[in-house]
DNA sequence: TAGATTGTTAATCGATTAACAATC
DNA sequence: TAGATTGTTAATCGATTAACAATC
């Protein structure tokens, strides 16, 4: 294998798409081997980029054959570290929060939400999907005894940075963070950001153009 | 300005970015005028890339003093086409649907739910922020009499693309995708995937990574 | 004028694609 | 052997960064 940090962050976004893809076909088709090109047709993919991105963690095919479909699928699971459940831990039950808790598939894709936190009283108590929600003094309990290395935050832009703090201190090491608001962590913790409104903006940016050019 | 097709993916990633931070500039900081390298500096991106990003588009900014904020948000915003609102229809009530249409600070960035669909005879007729889930057979209707060219997708992966055939019929031009699937729509019509398992895999890839380092 | 900062060209860096020997 | 497909090197393409003249 390369060195991991040479890797392009390209093709660590794609080995998910590779790997849901496979799961499907080893669940729903009966053939036992897919081709590069098969696999990329399927995700509108080049199959020269399929084989390269594969090429940095190893060799998985046969020449002349093609790749096993559940053997792939299971060294991807592998390289990726969804072979097994992390549990994590979830800050905001809001609308979006709740959402991301029920969310079907994920446990498929290697993520556990454990536990749920807020500091809305009202909020405090409830269950989401069999799961309590506690206050967010609990934190540093359930972070260490349950040793929990990420965490979900969905809070509202202005509380994301305190949250943040806390997590950090309590040992947190990945963070997916839903608000739209840029994190400051020690560069050893590692954020991804899902910015909606990015996405959004991405989208009528695209129509506006569009429409432009239509009149 | 620029061929706007070969301004990078990159570029237009940035730009609501840019806006997002010009808009809290002009609200809550007394500056008049901000620099790219303040600019830059409060995203964590350069200044020779805010400044690159800004030339596709035009000249912004005054030599030796920097950009007007106020200015540069409403250019941003014209070249973003979130001047104005956009109606849009969110096909898809479940918990992710749900937790969009609550979703605040769209309206700020140009996306204006305007109704919602599925295909639930027990949502159908139920109340979301205000707005009455239609049955989807009533998408045709909708989308012609509102003139609607964007639709969000928040419906399970095995129903996505039947309904995007649909929305494709009916006649709109750009769809948000959160379901966990690829899309198969002609070539002009603009589709964006917001794939939260690639999210939660990239950050279990680098929890991953970490782990078996430190050990 | 001196200091600051833009807008742009050129250099560098990184990712994708093409080509092809290896081999099933 | 002939056809198919991998794994990898080299070529191309695209995006970021550095450098600097223009100018406030």
């Amino acid at each position: 294998m390369k060195n991991r940090d040479s890797i392009p962050a390209a093709t660590i976004e794609r080995l998910p798409l590779y790997y849901r893809c496979l799961d499907k076909l080893s669940t729903f088709e009966e053939a036992e081997v897919v081709s590069s090109k098969d696999l990329g047709g399927k995700l509108g993919i080049p199959s020269t980029q399929v084989r390269k991105d594969l090429s940095y963690y190893g060799e998985f095919g046969r020449r002349g054959v093609g790749y096993n479909v559940v053997e792939l699928r299971k060294s991807i699971g592998k390289i990726l570290g969804v072979n097994k459940l992390w549990p994590a831990i979830l800050i905001g039950a809001g609308n979006l929060g709740r959402a991301l808790v029920n969310y079907q598939g994920f446990s498929k894709m290697g993520l556990e939400i454990v536990n749920i936190f807020d500091n809305d009283l009202n909020k405090i108590g409830n269950r989401v999907d069999s799961i309590e929600v506690k206050s967010i003094n609990d934190l540093d309990e359930v972070i260490n005894k349950k040793d929990i290395n990420l965490a979900i935050v969905t809070v509202p832009a202005n509380a994301a940075q305190e949250v943040v703090d806390d997590l950090v201190k309590y040992g947190i090491q990945a963070i997916w963070n839903f608000s739209p608001t840029r994190l400051y962590v020690p560069d050893d913790i590692f954020v991804r950001n899902e910015d909606l409104a990015v996405g959004i903006v991405s989208l009528i940016y695209h129509l506006s153009w569009q429409m432009q050019n239509e009149e």
